[in-house]
DNA sequence: ACTGGCTCCTGAGGGC
DNA sequence: TGCCCTCAGGAGCCAG
């Protein structure tokens, strides 16, 4: 499951086969993802050259001369470079033929996943434009989660996963943050305290780094853009660990459904 | 303005 | 061996 560690792995991955490379032709075998593959990508997009492979968020901003091309790898997306004429097996659902005879592959089993396009700055595309800070950028805080959280009833787990607060942090981040920073995940947001909220910051930086620096966590059947799994999920303390005791007190760790998510927590250490 | 619930999708795993 | 049920979840969308 692709968090933004997975993404920025993925990214740096994929990013040396695709600057400057053309594409010479593009392949839908599964137009129906999420969003239907637009029209106008599949126009425009062959004969333009990739000028980068960005990231905002969790999304993979592919800038051409005329337009950017956006994925988003939603659950079970994966891109992979391979060579052209590699026998597409299933859920490949898309191929880039680039001029050097590379491809970029799109597979994604549960369909969540998405390929957009935009011809504007893609900061402003509607899915962008509102989206919170970068949790390793400067605007990133624990005032600023602090000021957010204001009047909040929403629990603190939940509102960390809120995208127009941080971007990025999904369910197995948000679990561990949590519990580094050693505040409860069912503390309703506006109760956290400033104190807290410079913890969970800081929480939130290192263990999105780690994580970077791992190359993402495997957990099922994540593998970056040249095939190689992560080995983050060797660190998670409290995710996927029902009922195994805690690393730091002892407790069996708990579990409980918390905005439709599991979530994972010690009630001892995590207060 | 918030909040919780629904929805898309496929495959793994458990029970019988 | 096979069938059916539940669960997993990113994130937009909508109703209250």
């Amino acid at each position: 499951m692709p968090e933004l560690p997975e993404v920025e792995t993925v990214r740096r991955g994929i990013a040396p086969y695709l600057i400057g490379q053309q594409v010479v032709r593009i392949v839908v075998r599964q137009p129906r993802l999420r969003w239907p593959v637009p029209k106008e990508l599949i126009m425009g997009l062959p004969g333009q050259v990739f000028q980068g492979v960005e990231r905002r968020a969790k999304y993979l901003l592919l800038p051409t001369d005329v337009g950017t091309a956006i994925f988003h790898l939603g659950m079970t997306g994966r891109l992979r470079i391979l060579s052209a004429g590699t026998p597409y097996e299933k859920h490949d659902h898309i191929d880039l033929a680039l001029a050097d005879g590379h491809c970029l592959r799109f597979n994604d089993r549960r369909r969540f996943g998405a390929l957009l396009w935009t011809t504007e700055a893609p900061e402003r595309h509607p899915l962008l434009q509102a989206l919170g800070p970068e949790p390793l950028d400067e605007g990133f805080s624990g005032a600023w989660l602090h000021q957010r959280a204001q009047g909040r009833k929403l629990a603190v787990k939940p509102f960390i996963m809120d995208h127009h607060i941080v971007v990025g942090v999904g369910n197995i981040y948000a679990c561990e943050s949590l519990f580094a920073a050693r505040i409860s995940p069912l503390r309703p947001a506006g109760q956290v305290t400033l104190a807290e909220y410079e913890r969970l910051a800081q929480a939130i930086r290192e263990i999105l780094g780690e994580a970077i620096h791992q190359g993402g966590t495997t957990l099922r059947d994540f593998v970056s853009g040249e095939g190689q799994p992560g080995y983050f999920q060797q660190q998670l303390c409290v995710y996927a660990c029902y009922r195994r005791p805690c690393r730091i007190c002892g407790e069996s760790i708990d579990r409980c459904r918390l905005g439709q998510r599991s979530t994972y927590y010690c009630s001892r250490c995590q207060r």
